[in-house]
DNA sequence: CATTTTTCTGATTATGTAATCAAATTTTAC
DNA sequence: GTAAAATTTGATTACATAATCAGAAAAATG
């Protein structure tokens, strides 16, 4: 009908402008990653880039979108083969540790866009209020939430734990300086770390 | 002598244009903080940064240097006004966290280059080994591992728990979208965190 | 197979950039 | 107070960028 008149080859490029652009953004960073820088990447002129995308920013946007949604499946697939909130929280754990590890590329291009592009009015995307909007911090919460009503995390604030926990995982990029560690070792000790912090006492000596 | 030949005047420069590179930074962003943009803000000429700094690598470099170095001092300053670990850990945390919430401007100059700026190899400055530099990493592990060696941390991975740490630290800065909190509750929070999953256990019933 | 529509390119445009330089101004030295 | 050194500027340079456009090439249509 309508909804989907272009397809075929234009969700083809499409997809493969973005794949280079996501490929530029990990070699030479969001400021050097140019149309021209890309196209050279994707073996194109820079006018097809604006044949498909309205502008730049549009670029830039729905590249963004295509590596949440990546990221999002990924981990959400791997957390949810679990039931019980305390083995979904170790798989979301690793599934977004691992997925680090073994997409480096893609999440390189999504730091770059995240702490590099702004709205229009210069607000940077990383400040953006995304109300609800980004699907691992729901799922985490909801898992946390779960745990807390089955009495099997002991948590005063689900917000903060959550964001700890985000904190942890977002911290194992910036590795590599003094100390190296595999992404196996560095989930389990964060996992360990964060059932401990939230473990139910079972014996009050106040 | 001959060692600070040139100052006075160079030097009280050297920190205008500093003061309006990060105002510039906060302002419109990395990729916009063109040298124009932060002459505007230092109501000088462009040529006259050219002429304090030998280019806008350096400029950048220097810029980043000031900040560390002001918010290592603010922190540090804080963390060693007392002297058991668990107590020193608490400061840590609160004043890293306060330093964000008092200093947005510093703050959101120093995100602006480490995720933007990059080396002549295109390596990003957020991946670059600090080998032991990060004072704050340093100083955080050894309260970590002070407190370990006195029995009133109950840690298995030092470093692990350093990067815990940090990354709940870093993670304030991104609050504001789905819920809102102070940084004196969120530091005591994560405080509670970190206390309890270090705390040592008085009972063994495995 | 002819024609219409879509896809794609090379060249061009307008704009912004970092950096340089000669000359003007201010400060310092004597 | 004057000469020398430092600081500062406006104008210029060479270059990269995003975006546009007319027309070529390819694909779809009848």
């Amino acid at each position: 009908m309508e909804t989907n008149k272009n397809t075929f080859i234009q969700e083809a490029r499409k997809h493969q402008i973005i794949e280079a652009t996501i490929r530029t953004l990990g070699d030479i960073g969001y400021v050097k990653a140019s149309l021209s820088q890309i196209a050279k990447r994707a073996s194109i002129s820079t006018a097809l880039i604006s044949y498909h995308f309205a502008d730049r920013q549009d670029l830039i946007e729905q590249c963004l979108q295509a590596l949440i949604d990546q990221s999002a499946t990924y981990i959400l697939t791997k957390t949810y083969t679990v039931d019980e909130p305390a083995s979904q929280l170790a798989n979301f754990i690793e599934a977004s540790i691992a997925y680090q590890a073994t997409h480096p590329k893609e999440n390189a291009a999504l730091l770059e866009i995240v702490f590099n592009a702004r709205t229009v009015n210069d607000v940077p995307f990383y400040k953006l209020p995304d109300d609800g909007e980004d699907p691992l911090l729901k799922a985490l919460c909801n898992i946390l939430n779960k745990g807390k009503e089955q009495g099997e995390f002991n948590v005063t604030s689900v917000n903060v734990m959550a964001k700890v926990i985000q904190g942890a995982i977002g911290e194992y990029m910036l590795i590599g300086g003094p100390f190296s560690i595999d992404a196996e070792q560095y989930s389990e000790e964060v996992t360990k770390i964060i059932w401990t912090a939230m473990k139910v006492e079972e014996t009050n000596n106040a």
